[in-house]
RNA sequence: GCGAGGGUGGUGAAACUGGUAGACACGCUAGACUUAGGAUCUAGUGGGGAAACCCGUGGGGGUUCGAGUCCCCCCCUUCGCACCA
């Protein structure tokens, strides 16, 4: 037998050099075998390192992973680095180190990290988005999406923080404020590279019902992608002074109410406000324009702050109703979306209601309720039937808006549209650590995509590389980067200085993975197509939108351009819960909360660790970690250990009778078969918490067992022990491996963790006896023990002549007697 | 404000399509063992009560033989979005 005692430190030493030695999770080559693809967000390898909160989703999608294999799957459960980017960055930096060299420090910390959790993952085929090799084909994607339209440049406003001297990415930008320094961010106006995602908005939309991710993830995204369907109406303005008639398209998903306009209004970031604004007007126009300009982005949007505006002096033609109204600028107005300008009805829209209040503006009710008055006070926003007008009043509204928009396209003055909240992928950054966008630039002939075969672009290795601030990247202060020439006429030409969002590396990494050494594409079709999509996906909800989103949008390009045949690259979603420190706040070194992987494998060992994570609490919830609630885990590991390696043979007693141990072995039978069929499906419906507590119900029920004379050794017993190591495996994966070789069974067929998972039979689940307890009126009285096979009849005439039942059932009227077959009897009287 | 989750013992949590609320643990209580340990084992542990019973899943109503689960109203809380016309 083996040690006397569970040693978890010596199980560890043992078993780590063997495994990788046998080459334990090297991905299996044969593809003939059914595959599963299980994936973990592309972390960024932090200089802080792993805390066991980031174990919250590796240990599980590692479990899965280990019984997936014992299922017979070729299982590919890869890892890499997401190592570009402003956080690798702002890293180095503050270190005043490169970028390349904490990156690899980094990395070699969280291998390590990973490595002391035992996370099976094939790190053959790592990866690193920093890398030439990698980037490459980042850069090559780059050409593909320019070749098909889909990169283009503009001006645009973005993210510009004076204090850290460059621009933010949106999701640098917390509530309009910097995340490095809580300041108000404001806008520069810049050239920039986008991504034209919003052609596919309505793809985006529809193949979110084809996937199996959480209800609330879909939901963000459809929330982000903001889809409305509504209508383009075009109102005629007179510009002041010329006369000139001036188009003011606005779009409206209420054109029922268009009756109802008794003003307009521009944002002032349009260029419409000048050539609409009256001489009388323009110092109070211009005025409110610059104010309006100068506000942070929170004084702006705030919803709960008085709105505000000038009116600019001049009037629009109401197409429909033929009404004169005046035309204001007001800031509740966003340039960005849909035209830019609105037609305001106050008496249906609850923010044309405040500022027509505010600034007394006309209210003209047209839409009716159902029932009742319009209400006062307050705008009426629903439905309801059309009044005052014209000849459409009478019309419930709905019906109203198509024969409007059929109105308005025969009259040539607007039609149906969609709108979208979402904007395109602005992707260039002012940054060094990111991959250099591969276009030059040519006085004669514009930006030109660098040829495929000049790929990589390679970003220059440079000691100064801080932001400079002037809206420049730091590459452009390199010479022999910046100088090349042009790939069309080949004369003198300048490169792209700015570099890519560090989303695009994360877009399509997971096609990397089948192939992570393919010098000649980016991935080999075939193998992606055996491989991809990704079956199982694990991360945080933090990247619920934006990865998300951008990872689908590249797919979807790809199968366009024939690449793949997969229109979503990641077919289950699931996000775990945030770990918190023991007193309940966020983990962070300045908390002095965090509890590193690192202290627990010393003190508890690699399994315990893993086990308890498994443990803390359903995976998708927030738990807090408990230095406590581990100690259970533990002990259950010793107990295991002890109940195996047979340390409390001195208790055994001799069974009361022959009867009685053939109704315990038949009793271990049937936890045995409840154990494999509960652990199998609620690892596989990521409901690891019970799981675990399913292992320690079968531990329990071998234990009460074995205390009896005659099971160990007996072929019953054996059959529990191989099924308790086996169903085991994948969550402890030393101490199981150290049982089964100790129990002499790695010797005949291997390691535990090459064996096949066990199945259960459904028969072997039901009791030979059934306690019914007996409601009556509700309240339990009484419970019976009858035969799992006793009919209906029978147990009714059983129920009915136990003392307690007949005490509250004498004199009365039994009105119903309700048998749920091996769950309870329920009687009214009355 | 809008949207989506969530409120269950002293604690972390279980509970399939409406079917014994609290599985599994932590903690606690009592006992055993003892080369005295923050170890291990045994028993108990939702609250009240000697018991019969009564009460109990945020609060209040309702449907049902039966409600943590379904319906209506309200409170608290976390997370998204935040003037999207």
């Amino acid at each position: 037998m083996a040690a006397d005692r569970y040693d978890f430190k010596a199980l560890q030493d043992k078993w780590k050099p063997r495994w990788q030695a046998e080459g334990l999770y090297r991905t299996g080559n044969d593809l003939s075998r059914p595959k599963y693809y299980c994936l973990d967000f592309f972390p960024y390898p932090s200089g802080s390192g792993l805390s066991v909160g980031h174990l919250r989703n590796y240990v599980p999608t590692d479990v899965i992973s280990r019984m997936k294999r014992m299922q017979g799957f070729n299982v590919l459960h890869p890892m890499g680095w997401d190592a570009f980017g402003l956080p690798a960055e702002n890293f180095a930096l503050q270190k005043g180190v490169h970028p390349a060299i904490t990156t690899s420090e980094n990395v070699a910390n969280y291998k390590r990290q990973l490595a002391l959790a035992e996370t099976s993952y094939d790190w053959s085929r790592e990866i690193n988005s920093s890398a030439p090799d990698y980037y490459r084909w980042t850069q090559w994607f780059f050409l593909l999406l320019h070749e098909r339209g889909l990169a283009y440049q503009a001006e645009g406003y973005q993210w510009f923080c004076e204090l850290c001297g460059t621009v933010l990415a949106n999701e640098q930008v917390e509530n309009g404020n910097c995340w490095r320094h809580e300041k108000p961010v404001g806008k520069r106006k810049l050239k920039q590279w986008y991504f034209r995602i919003t052609q596919y908005a309505d793809r985006l939309l529809a193949d979110l019902d084809t996937v199996d991710w959480p209800d609330h993830i879909k939901l963000m995204q459809r929330n982000w992608i903001g889809k409305s369907i509504g209508s383009e109406v075009t109102f005629q303005a007179e510009e002041p002074g010329t006369g000139a008639r001036l188009d003011l398209p606005i779009f409206t998903t209420r054109i029922d109410t268009i009756f109802g306009v008794t003003y307009m209004v521009v944002a002032p970031e349009s260029p419409l406000v000048a050539r609409l604004t009256a001489p009388a007007q323009k110092a109070a126009v211009d005025a409110y324009v610059d104010a309006s300009r100068a506000k942070s982005e929170i004084e702006r949007t705030s919803t709960d702050k008085e709105k505000t505006g000038v009116f600019l002096g001049s009037y629009a033609i109401n197409p429909l109703s033929g009404d004169r109204v005046p035309i204001w600028t007001a800031d509740y107005v966003l340039a960005h979306y849909g035209t830019g300008i609105v037609m305001a009805v106050p008496a249906h829209d609850t923010r044309d209601y405040a500022f027509a209040r505010g600034y007394d503006l006309p209210i003209r009710v047209v839409i009716m309720p159902a029932s009742g008055d319009a209400p006062e006070g307050e705008a009426y926003t629903e439905p309801g039937t059309m009044h005052a007008s014209g000849r459409f009043t009478g019309l419930p509204s709905p019906e109203a808006i198509g024969a409007l928009n059929a109105e308005i396209e025969s009259r040539g003055i607007g039609k149906k549209t969609i709108n979208f909240k979402f904007r395109d992928w602005l992707i260039s950054r002012q940054r060094y650590w990111g991959a250099p966008i591969p276009v030059v630039h040519c006085n004669g002939c514009g930006a030109q995509p660098v040829p495929p075969e000049q790929l990589p672009v390679v970003l220059p290795s440079m000691s100064e590389f801080r932001p400079s601030g002037t809206g420049k990247g730091p590459l452009a202060t390199v010479p022999e980067f910046v100088r090349t020439s042009c790939p069309k006429c080949s004369g003198p030409a300048e490169r792209e200085t700015d570099t890519m969002d560090g989303f695009a590396c994360s877009s399509w990494y997971f096609l990397r993975f089948p192939d992570s050494t393919n010098n000649r594409a980016a991935f080999d079709r075939e193998t992606a197509q055996y491989w991809l999509p990704v079956d199982l996906y694990v991360g945080g909800a933090e990247h619920a939108v934006m990865h998300l989103l951008y990872a689908r949008f590249w797919t979807k390009v790809m199968y366009d351009a024939g690449l793949v045949s997969f229109q979503e690259p990641f077919y289950r979603l699931r996000n775990q819960g945030m770990v918190l420190g023991s007193d309940g706040q966020k983990m962070s070194k300045s908390k002095g909360n965090v509890v590193t992987p690192d202290e627990v494998v010393e003190k508890y060992g690699c399994d315990t660790l893993r086990a308890f994570m498994l443990f803390l609490g359903s995976f998708e919830t927030e738990v807090a970690w408990s230095d406590e609630a581990i100690t259970g885990i533990s002990r259950f590991h010793y107990r295991v250990w002890d109940l195996i390696t047979g340390r409390r043979d001195s208790e055994v007693k001799p069974a009361t009778s022959p009867d009685a141990l053939a109704s315990a072995m038949r009793e271990l039978e049937r936890q045995r078969n409840v154990a494999i069929k509960r652990v199998t499906q609620e690892v596989e419906g990521f409901s690891f918490n019970t799981a675990v507590a399913a292992l320690m119900e079968l531990s329990n029920a071998m234990t009460d067992t074995s205390l009896l004379a005659g099971v160990r050794g007996s072929e019953g017993w054996e059959k529990a022990v191989e099924t308790m190591l086996l169903l085991l495996a994948p969550i402890s994966p030393f101490l199981s491996e150290e049982l089964w070789e100790a129990t002499g069974r790695r010797e005949r067929s291997g390691s535990v963790h090459v064996q096949s998972w066990p199945t259960w039979e459904e028969a072997a689940l039901a009791r030979q006896t059934v306690e019914y307890p007996v409601q009556i009126n509700g309240k339990v009285r009484d419970r019976v023990n009858v035969a799992a096979d006793t009919a209906d009849d029978a147990l009714r005439a059983v129920v009915l002549a136990r003392e307690n039942v007949k005490k509250h059932v004498e004199g009365k009227q039994i009105a119903k007697f309700i048998v749920v077959p091996g769950r309870l009897v329920s009687i009214a009287v009355k």
